[in-house]
DNA sequence: TCAAAGGCTGACGCACCGTCAAGGTCAAGC
DNA sequence: GCTTGACCTTGACGGTGCGTCAGCCTTTGA
């Protein structure tokens, strides 16, 4: 037999179960005027028809594909033609989701391996270049933690910086020179072989002077980058000075 | 030349941007203790080295992955085997996250498509084969009705119920009688034809009784399923009367 | 008949920040 | 030297989408 339409049977539980929501959630669309309040029976119960099972669905459907709940309430009265194309939006906006959770997927990933994938491949490349050449892994983390706020500080420029510097690589003297500098950490601070060092070094200094790093970033940058130089070696200290003598003189 | 470990060069602002966060997340960061509040400049300014831009890169790459910043701080503090773990199960979350989504692609698709996909296909099914017969989208609202109703109430019998239904509707004679009481919806009251349904309908409730829906739905909520019926049509009042005299005598 | 289950209305809580408010500080240009 | 606009500080309220508790009433099943 057929049957009618009907003013109401169900209890809050009974729909919210059968559409797999919470008692609570649908409580709240009523609050908010999503759903409307279903008549009520002699004590007060809600008492709800069938539709208010398709209402939900939809509502279901929609915040569960992530659409916030006012524009669910604005959807639930859109012309047919604004819901589709707003469907359409969602759709679109559920495979950009997609893909992002792929991207995050990777980035998660990346954090097992260590810190090397979340920085940029420019730096991590270059890393592996100084380790390839023996450069000592605190030589290593320095030169990183330098290029972080290098890069942080000029985005824009610090990439080409860095690629200033692995052509500097490929120079067979400025690779010797690199990694001799990287010993000199542990040398004693009158150990004589820093004069001839800082020979090398106050010759490149001059050389390089012209579009560099030094020509952006200020005097008090550089002060700060380099700060705390002491904290890590005597050798180094006393290397500075060296090179400040030639080179001011 | 080595750039050395740095105590703190990169404000607020440079930091958060570097990163992709916001400047307030990193302050409600600091709030929870989730990233060390780093030392401030002489007026006060929080100051960052190069491992805040580590660490945080950690966090954004968790949070973006949905996980909760307690969990977030409990991960930081974590043993490295605890922590591949939990990046383990992060994943798989993920992943899991990736396959719901498509599933509510599919069910936004559905909302397009009206409300057909998304009750059970035995119940859109059965509804078809009524629109197939003839019934018309009056009845077939109804019975859409009737069936969320029952569906929501009895989650467990109903599909066994319209499977009966359906095979109800292999019968000629049954598809006859159901095509002509829907029709008998716009009869006028007085119509002779509905002594002959009246028959008809008293006939097949004799035969019908055992084994279904009559069994588990209580009287009362039979009535109130079949409550309203007087809102749609008097011809139907009518026949129900007529089937009242023929059973109950 | 009596406990368990379900219903009702508030009201607070929480995660993760967004967004003022009400200032103090810094860099640059005039 | 002074202003302007960008940037920094702390503090506090707001908002989404409910979860959860409290305190009370009603229905249902054994």
């Amino acid at each position: 037999m057929a049957m009618p339409h009907n003013a109401g049977v169900l209890t809050i539980k009974r729909l919210a179960e059968y559409v797999g929501v919470t008692v609570r959630a649908v409580r709240h669309y009523h609050q908010t005027g999503l759903l409307p309040e279903p008549e009520r029976d002699h004590s007060g119960y809600r008492r709800y028809p069938a539709q208010a099972v398709v209402d939900l669905i939809r509502i279901r459907t929609l915040t569960e594909a992530g659409v916030p709940l006012t524009r669910v309430h604005e959807l639930i009265r859109a012309t047919p033609e604004q819901f589709a194309t707003a469907i359409e939006e969602i759709d679109q906006g559920l495979t950009r989701q997609i893909e992002e959770l792929r991207q995050r997927k990777l980035g998660v990933a990346a954090l097992q391996a260590g810190d090397r994938m979340f920085l940029p491949a420019e730096i991590t490349g270059y890393l592996d270049q100084l380790r390839a050449l023996g450069v000592s892994e605190r030589g290593v983390r320095f030169e990183r933690d330098g290029w972080i706020l290098l890069a942080a500080s000029y985005p824009d420029q610090a990439l080409g910086w860095i690629a200033q510097k692995r052509e500097q690589l490929a120079d067979p003297d400025f690779r010797e020179f690199y990694v001799t500098y990287d010993q000199a950490h542990d040398w004693d601070p009158a150990d004589p072989r820093l004069h001839e060092l800082a020979d090398v070094m106050a010759a490149r200094l001059r050389q390089e002077s012209a579009q560099t790093i030094h020509e952006v970033v200020s005097a008090d940058e550089q002060s700060l980058l380099g700060a705390h130089v002491q904290d890590y070696s005597p050798a180094w200290i006393r290397l500075a000075e060296l090179v400040r003598q030639r080179t001011t003189s």
